[in-house]
RNA sequence: GCACCUGUAGCUCAACUGGAUAGAGCAGCGGACUUCUAAUCCGCAGGUUGUAGGUUCGAGUCCUACCGGGUGCGCCA
């Protein structure tokens, strides 16, 4: 972390850490402080056990000898048992959190490495269903923090546009295409001829056959029937595609499908077989990973001579690498792949590369419904549209009831609806499965989306009724704000949770805080009289105070993609 | 069978590298709107952290075994 970047309670954990590290004798990077779980034990902690031992009395002693010789400023000692509790001093600390969050830039860092983000990867002729949900929004929410702290991101949607799939989609146009249905609702078209052939392929074994040269026609590379179909296919699934990316927040920089790196291929393969890694087995070509640990080996090319999934991910790999020469390259992809990543990591570590860790993927849980797990084939998705609709629609019944005279119910509707789910999968441990449920998701109070952006909302209004701007932070006296620690310790920790929520990839922390934020905003705020105390001061300080709180959600919000209503 | 993930309040979930009295929300009960939006706030109640051992000053967290749930395991992606 650069030193520049130290925003809110970091700036003081910074100091107290180098007093630490000079009064114990050690390099500041050994010092971890903890933040305790009861406040009264101030906003840092260092448990003073490990220490102990090296200095030569116990934990106590040392916790109370520190607690007397330590000078940090602004920052008191105080040693409880075998712990050292440091507290700011209010003044000092809505000081520093109000100059911070009241500007632009909040938490910003200057990382500057380049990181790839490939997320979404929707298959084409298929609707984008719950399950595509979370990569979307955990990806792209992932994509604006690295932005955040100064990364270039790239975002990759790897389209899953390529594949024998496709062989048994034109083999089922083929036989039950209907144009005018294809025209009207192009990917319900396409899934339902996808199911049929499903449904058909068991009795009428030539279905096989006619997918199997389908796919190789189009493989060919020629411009042929096959090509011209699956063109027209893409085209129309990537336009309802983009439609949900819309709402959703959600933009790429590469559109690269799997068909991208088509003509990699040969490349890679050769490639492969240079370095003597491929070897024959059963007549398909293979990359033995036994040495790596790893029994199932990575399949390569099928005895048919077509490439598969993980031919095409090296090649991707492989040529992101020669393009950007990534920090690191992050695939939210679900853990059911986790052994596909394994294996095609394994074989570029076989083949002496110093990049393949570089890859990393990032598991997260599917979405189960209570009846079972989707399945496309079996015709049982829940589309993300109709996900979207159902909150909106919900959203809209709602602000009609608390809210009558909002000026534009429709679009206060969309941004409530859609954050509301959002923010419900961002609030959940990534790796964890989620199981579908529509009370839940619909939920608009409580620890949720629309409850953040409520109390936004609130700060803008008050901020709008204000017969004045906000002051600036600097013209503020900090001392009348020192009696809401629990407000500015919950901003101040805000650079912290983006900080944490990138490292390990887990929106769900900084999600987390943004409802400490606004719990602790709606407590002042009921608490504190902003408007009409007559005091003049007073009001500028905790207008400025709300300034800083609404900006702070408002960018928390953003990083999370989930709307920021000025009213609602 | 093997591998990975997972098990915390009635429900949905938290708990930073092992730290102090395991916390929120929902549901339940009781309060608070002549005052900047009650999508809010305050209070009560709710727990043998799946089970049994182990490691140590200290375990929801680490190790072992077992139980329950999920996912994956060569020509699908």
């Amino acid at each position: 972390m650069s030193d520049a970047s130290l925003h809110g309670l970091d700036a003081f954990a910074a100091l107290i850490r180098v007093a630490l590290a000079e009064a114990l004798g050690v390099e500041v990077n050994t010092i971890q402080l903890e933040r305790p779980k009861n406040e009264e034990h101030g906003e840092f902690a260092l448990p003073c056990f490990r220490f102990a031992n090296s200095v030569g009395n116990n934990p106590a002693q040392l916790a109370s000898a520190l607690a007397d010789s330590l000078d940090v400023n602004n920052v008191s000692a105080s040693a409880v048992g075998p712990f050292l509790n440091f507290q700011i001093d209010r003044t000092a600390l809505a000081r520093k959190v109000l100059g911070d969050a009241g500007a632009p830039g909040y938490g910003r860092a200057d990382d500057n490495e380049l990181s790839i983000i490939e997320y979404s990867s929707p298959n084409i002729a298929k609707p984008m269903h719950v399950g595509h949900l979370r990569s979307t929004v955990i990806g792209a929410a992932m994509a604006r923090l690295f932005d955040h702290l100064g990364h270039e991101v790239v975002r990759i949607n790897h389209l899953g546009d390529w594949g024998s799939q496709f062989g048994k989609l034109l083999a089922a146009w083929k036989r039950w295409g209907k144009e005018v249905e294809l025209e009207t609702d192009p990917i319900g078209h396409l899934l339902k001829i996808y199911v049929e052939y499903h449904n058909q392929e068991e009795c009428d074994p030539s279905l096989d056959a006619e997918a199997k040269a389908s796919f190789l026609a189009l493989e060919s590379g020629e411009n042929n029937e096959e090509r011209r179909l699956w063109v027209r296919f893409t085209e129309l699934s990537l336009a309802e595609f983009q439609k949900i990316y819309d709402r959703l927040g959600a933009s790429f920089d590469l559109l690269r499908g799997e068909s991208w790196y088509e003509d990699k291929l040969d490349a890679m393969v050769e490639w492969l077989e240079r370095k003597g890694v491929v070897e024959d087995s059963d007549g398909a070509q293979i990359v033995d990973l036994t040495s790596e640990g790893i029994k199932t080996p990575c399949l390569i090319k099928t005895s048919h001579g077509t490439t598969l999934y993980a031919t095409r991910d090296l090649a991707a790999a492989k040529s992101r690498w020669d393009e950007f020469h990534f920090a690191r390259c992050l695939y939210f992809v679900g853990s059911e792949q986790k052994l596909h990543f394994d294996q095609f990591k394994a074989a570029l570590k076989r083949c002496g590369t110093d990049w393949w860790d570089k890859l990393e993927h990032v598991p997260f849980g599917l979405v189960r419904f209570p009846e079972g797990k989707l399945s496309t084939r079996a015709g049982r998705v829940l589309r993300l549209s109709e996900v979207l609709d159902r909150a909106v629609e919900l959203a809209r019944e709602i602000v009609e009831e608390k809210n009558p005279d909002h000026p534009d119910k429709d679009t206060v509707a969309e941004q409530v609806g859609v954050g509301a789910v959002i923010f419900h999968d961002l609030s959940h441990a990534r790796n964890k499965e989620v199981v579908f449920d529509w009370k839940e998701v619909l939920s608009f109070e409580g620890d949720t989306g629309p409850s953040v952006q409520y109390t936004h909302a609130r700060c803008c209004s008050i901020l709008r009724r204000a017969a004045r701007a906000a002051p600036n932070p600097n013209e503020v006296d900090s001392a009348l704000l020192a009696d809401a620690p629990e407000l500015w310790i919950a901003i101040g920790r805000f650079p912290g949770s983006v900080r944490e929520a990138a490292e390990k990839r887990e929106p769900m922390i900084l999600a987390h805080q943004l409802l400490r934020i606004a719990s602790a905003g709606n407590v002042f705020y009921r608490e504190k009289r902003v408007l009409g105390t007559g005091n003049e001061k007073l009001e500028g300080a905790r207008l400025a105070a709300v300034d800083a709180l609404r900006r702070t959600l408002s960018l928390g919000l953003g990083l999370l993609g989930v709307p920021a209503p000025t009213e609602m």
